[in-house]
Parts: structure tokens; sequence; C-alpha cells
RNA sequence: GGCCCGUUCGUCUAUCGGCUAGGACGCCAGGUUUUCAUCCUGGUAAGAGGGGUUCGAUUCCCCUACGGGCUACCA
């Protein structure tokens, strides 16, 4: 019998959520429902200092626009609660109690100072300072294990400053395991004794995170590639807890689209496109988000699904429903992947053309106020003219704005390729055209000019070209008699007698 | 520096020993739209280098190079 399938996405609330961490909360998702299994989410504030206040409520509205909702966490109790670790220390406590007693972790009286020190000391010597076997009883660290019993017991009671340490095994080879890089092994005389119990009465990571994976019953940890170092530390808690191993994977990392290292939340202001899924506000920065940007999420969800793993088939466009069917973690790519936000943008504009003009009407006044005060029917007529041409929700109002307002200036280069001698004439002709012209539709007004564009005997680009200038202000835009039915004959000849007195 | 992971078109990637190396984004060209964009068609472009193993290596092994991560009383 298998054991059901949990994971847990566990960001600390440090700030705004990285895109990346939206990635690696994607794929616990999808692992998750392919699974019939549960996504959970754990709030990792072990660190006071770098705690920020809204950070987590930032996390839960970004997964929930992502349409990837946690099971259990934080005011979702499934049972395994809480899911904050700051409301679990005295679990930590008493784990930590019992691995000292059980002899694989110890007391360390070592100031930070102090090892600081040591590590600039053996820096200046060209070698690398590592507080494990081969010096924690050599008499330069203080700890547990060298002190006597009495004066550890001693130390603490007079309140003396301490943490615990891992008593890391030596000359060890640890087997690991991973679902997408498979066998690794590593050498426990390279590792060493990591804190897991801080002198300000919290656990590390290392240690709140085995305990609660195992509390919590997680019975996959997918997670980052940046923890890859840590998996054998992490396993041999397992072992020294005597508890069962979850199955881990690590997913590749996201990198800048150019240059070097992983994608930064500086490389969205230099590149300009956002890095964060929501709009993130603090007194000193305001970091785009893709939502506010005029991204939807599905266009972002597909696109993140993308990075680090692809299904195998030729299908690049896929719902959340058919991610999550399609989903397979051996398919997750071992080397990362650089963030290319051309891509995304591709992705964004399919997803527009699926969007029914009343949903992207909805959104578009979301983020423009002063279209609420017009017809929604109106812009939702537009928007559906509009929106084969827009990338980005907010391009719906930007290329469209000649449906709503006369042009206040002509692009030059357009005047001069569309006036010719006889516009003028034309121009004047037209407008009598359209005033007893057809116009139930675009069809209909079409036809009724076109006929008289015949009957003239002109090419069509001498009454176009100049027509479309003095609608739009550019050679640019929808169909000429699309905009003309939507403006209105009115204000079509109130533009096209605008232009020619602007001449 | 040490430890670990990785390396196929510019980018995301397919290939799980038989390859004329496939798709997508981008780019270029043509067509449609008497505009621009969309759309359609076509094109461009790749298995880091060197050794093995093998009848045969992009695929397996080793070395080198390069890239990335970690190396905190941060996660």
């Amino acid at each position: 019998m298998k054991k059901p399938v949990r994971v847990r996405f566990a960001p600390s609330p440090t700030g705004p959520l990285h895109i990346g961490g939206v990635r690696t909360a994607l794929f616990n998702y999808l692992f998750a429902k392919k699974h019939n299994g549960k996504f959970i989410l754990r709030i990792e504030d072990t660190d006071q200092n770098r705690y920020v206040y809204g950070a987590e409520k930032y996390i839960i509205d970004a997964l929930n626009w992502c349409n990837i909702p946690f099971d259990e966490g934080p005011k979702k109790n499934g049972g395994y609660g809480p899911y904050r670790q700051s409301e679990r220390k005295n679990i930590y406590k008493k784990h930590i109690d019992v691995l000292i007693e059980k002899g694989k972790a110890y007391y360390a009286f070592d100031s930070a100072e102090d090892l600081d020190l040591e590590r600039k000391k053996h820096e200046e010597k060209g070698k690398t300072f590592i507080y494990n076997w081969h010096n924690r009883t050599k008499g330069r660290l203080v700890n547990s294990l060298v002190l006597s019993k009495e004066e550890t017991k001693k130390r603490i009671e007079s309140g003396a400053s301490y943490v615990v340490r891992f008593l890391m095994p030596e000359g060890q080879i640890i087997a690991l395991n991973d679902m997408v890089r498979g066998k690794m092994s590593i050498d426990s005389n390279n590792l060493d004794d990591k804190i897991l119990f801080k002198s300000d009465g919290m656990p590390t990571y290392h240690l709140a995170n085995i305990v609660d994976d195992h509390l919590m019953e997680i019975s996959h940890v997918i997670r980052g590639e940046e923890w890859l170092p840590s998996l054998a530390l992490h396993q041999m808690l397992y072992e020294a807890f005597g508890w069962d191993i979850p199955q881990f994977a690590h997913l590749p990392l996201i990198l800048k689209p150019t240059g070097k290292g992983k994608l930064s939340k500086r490389d969205g202001d230099k590149l300009g496109f956002p890095v964060f899924p929501l709009e993130w506000k603090d007194e000193n920065t305001i970091a785009q988000g893709y939502k506010e940007s005029g991204y939807l999420s599905d266009a972002v969800v597909n696109f993140l699904a993308f990075l680090g793993w692809n299904p195998g088939t030729e299908q690049e466009l896929f719902s959340l429903e058919e991610l999550i069917q399609s989903f397979d973690i051996n398919q997750v790519n071992k080397s990362g992947a650089r963030f290319d936000p051309e891509k995304i943008k591709w992705y964004n504009h399919h997803y527009i053309q699926q969007a029914t003009n009343a949903e992207l009407t909805e959104k578009l006044i979301a983020e423009k106020s002063e279209l609420a005060a017009l017809d929604t029917g109106y812009i939702e007529l537009v928007v559906g003219l509009i929106k084969e041409r827009a990338q980005l929700v907010p391009e719906l109002w930007q290329l469209g704005e000649y449906f709503f307002k006369a042009p206040n200036s002509y692009d030059e280069k357009s005047l001069k390729k569309a006036w010719k001698e006889d516009t003028e004439q034309l121009l004047s002709e037209l407008v009598v055209v359209l005033e007893n012209a057809n116009d139930q539709s675009a069809i209909t007004l079409k036809a009724s000019v076109s006929d008289w564009i015949k009957n003239k005997n002109v090419g069509f680009g001498k009454v176009m070209m100049p027509l479309r200038v003095a609608l739009v202000g550019s050679l640019q835009g929808v169909d000429v008699f699309d905009i003309v039915f939507c403006i209105g004959k009115e204000e079509s000849i109130r533009r096209i007698n605008t232009l020619i007195h602007h001449r």
C-alpha cells in the first residue's frame, strides 16, 4: 500500500514571491493533483530578522491568482497544523532534545565573532574553515564534546548563549537519490556540523524542514536546485531521527535571459519585464507584477510549466487541467533554463485570443479606471476587433484609442504617403458618399464606398489611405469600415473634415 | 579556493545506441490583409572539446573546458 501523496511549498515570507518560487509551487501543485494528493503551504518564518510584513498574504494571493490554491496551510487546517514555523517552536525544541539525547547533536558555545575570525584566518591561508570532525574537539572550539557534562550544564543554566550542532559522522559515503537527477554520493568528511538550533531559540531551516516534513507526512519534497547541497545533511537527519525518508526532486534553476546567474529581482527592472506574479509595493520599492502588466495567469502558468519540463510531445499549449494530466516529474530537466520574456508574451497573445471579449473588457476596466464611465458593450465590441493584435491586456486600449477619440496629431510619414494632389477633392466627395451610405453594418458601409470608388475608377488606396489617416492618425489599425461603423458616420465625417482643414 | 550539479539551434526543448538531429519562440523571406498587426507558407540555426566502449555514439564511461548552485546562528 503506497502512502498518499502529500507535497508542500515552503517559502519564507521575506518579500514578494519570485517567479521561480511560483514555478516551484506550480510543479508541486501539478504533482499533487496528478496523484490525487494534497498540496500544502508551509510558511518558513524562522528568521525573524528577515520577516517582511505582508509577504505571507502576497504568497497566498499569488498562488490564488495562478489558480494553484493549497489544500492545507495557514487558516486552512488539514490536521497537521500549525503551518507557520514560528508557531511550532516547542515542537522543534522537543525534537532537538531527542537528537542531543541520542548523541546525534551537541551544544556549541563559540560566538559568531570567533567563528568569523576562524574563517578569516583559514581564508588567509587559502583554506576553508569547516566546523566538523577535524576540528570540533581539537581545542580551538568550545562545545559539549570537549566540555564536561557538568561544565556544559553550568554554562547553559547560567544563561550562556549556545547553538546546537548536528554531529556529522566521519568517513561515510552517503548515497543519495533524486527523482530528476538519479543517484549521487557524497563524502561526509566534506560536510560540516550544521547548526540546527539557533541561540535565539529558533530552529534553522534544516531542522525545522525535516521535522515538519516528517510530522506533516510529506511524501515528496519538490524544491529548487539550490537545496541540492543540503540533501545529504537532510538525509542524515532523517536517519538520526530514525524516520522514513521522503522522495526528493530538485528542480533546475531559472536563469537570467542574458548574462550570468539565476534570475533575480533586478533583471526585471533592467530588462523591462516582471519577475513577480503580482505587483509589490513597500516604502522604497515598487516591483512590476505579471497581473498588472497585462498577462493572463493561464499564460504565465503555461509558460512556467515549460521551464524545465515538457511532455515529450510537440504540444505546447496546455490548460491547467491538461498540465495536471500530462505532468510527469521524470520528464523534468536537469539543467537550468533561461527565462525568455519574448516567449511568455507569445503565450499571452495566444491566451488573449482564447479569452472572451467580456473577460478581457473586465480586466481592462480593472486596470484603466477611466474606462468604467464608458459603455461596456461598446468596449467589448472594440476589444473583439483589436484583440488579435494585442500581446498584453493594456494594449487593448493603446491599440484602439482611435475608437474612443479623434487623433490629435497625424503621423507625418503616413500623411506623406496618403496625401496626393486629388485627395482633398476625393475626401470631400467621400463625405457625401458616407452621408448617404447604408450604415447598418461595416459590410454595408464597405459596399457603399466600394461602389462609389469603382464607379469613380480610382485606386482603392487613393481613398482608403487618407481615410485611415483621418480616422486613426496614421496608417495603422483594424479594417477601416469596422472603424467607421463603430465610431459612426457622423464622427467619421467630422474626422475627415478635420484632416481636410489640417492640410 | 572547496564540494555538488549540469552542458543539443540565439532561447525553451525532443531524441531514453541506428539521425536526412524534430518542434516552439525569435529572426529572415513570401502570401493574405490595397495600411499596420494578426494569420498562413517557407527558410535560418545545434548535441562544448579530447579520449575511450561499440558494427555504430548526441545518447554509455573518463578527462578537460565552460556554465550553475552551495560554502551564514538566511531560507
